[in-house]
DNA sequence: ATCCGAGTGGGGAAAAGTGGGGAATAGTGG
DNA sequence: CCACTATTCCCCACTTTTCCCCACTCGGAT
């Protein structure tokens, strides 16, 4: 399970370190895709194949050629480096607005990267308008 | 499963080269046809082979004649040179409107080779129609 | 103080992408 | 059957990007 806020940087190569305690759910690869916002979400394979299987089940075939070619293009799959990073592919660093400083957040099956201003202001969006924490 | 998309050029000769990441699939050759839509589609030789079979079953037999007189006929055979390339035959190459600038498409058991312009526009139209990404 | 793991940065080798020359091949006309 | 032309295919060459490895810093724990 993915928890926890993690502040990390992406190099000049686009590398980023994916923290440490999310590693070993990572060492066999992931898929990172566009995320729901402006932000990039990164599955393990295993979740990311159970999360798209589900997310095609019961479409129409005119709407699933459309879905397919939404979804899949805008992924990539990823491993690790010796130094535990990842590579963000280009697009999705522009799609999600991401700069040298980003925000890394697990949340349950997958995390998430957002440019860390981004993140900061969604956050305070969602304090302003979210009441207290429930435990 | 092929993912991600790519920035390729079709050069004088009618060469593309795969991409680096699809190219251990196709290593054993496909096949490449008119996609649905102004686009190519490519597969896997397997891919191709369950998915025509896939087509084709449960149509009478003067619908599968018709249909195999239109699918085979344009479809062809490709492998890769030494560079990883593929030609695209011209007859394709004008079906699917390609210039020099194409992106190459992986999605999940195929990969489709739009002109960029093609691919740009009808991206923008998906998300028009089609709300937030999922995942 | 020292060790160790985490995060970051960068040099250099390897691979990917692109372009083009020239031989082999197929097709066309005499 | 031969000559000519056009196309295909196999190399070689160049540029850019990617990837692998080594090195440094900073905290926390021993």
């Amino acid at each position: 399970m993915f928890l926890g806020e993690h502040e990390h940087t992406i190099d000049a190569k686009g590398r980023m370190a994916v923290p440490a305690k999310f590693r070993a759910q990572m060492d066999r690869g992931g898929v990172i895709s566009k995320g729901m916002g402006v932000c990039l979400s990164v599955y393990t394979m295993q979740g990311w194949e159970e999360k798209s299987a589900e997310l095609v089940s019961g479409k129409s075939s005119d709407e699933l050629r459309d879905f397919e070619r939404r979804i899949y293009p805008s992924a990539s799959e990823i491993e690790l480096d010796g130094q535990g990073r990842m590579i963000i592919p280009a697009k999705l660093r522009a799609y999600a607005e991401l700069g040298t400083e980003v925000t890394v957040a697990g949340v349950r099956d997958h995390f998430e990267i957002w440019d860390r201003a981004t993140w900061q202001a969604y956050q305070e969006k969602l304090e302003a308008e979210g009441g207290t924490n429930p435990f």
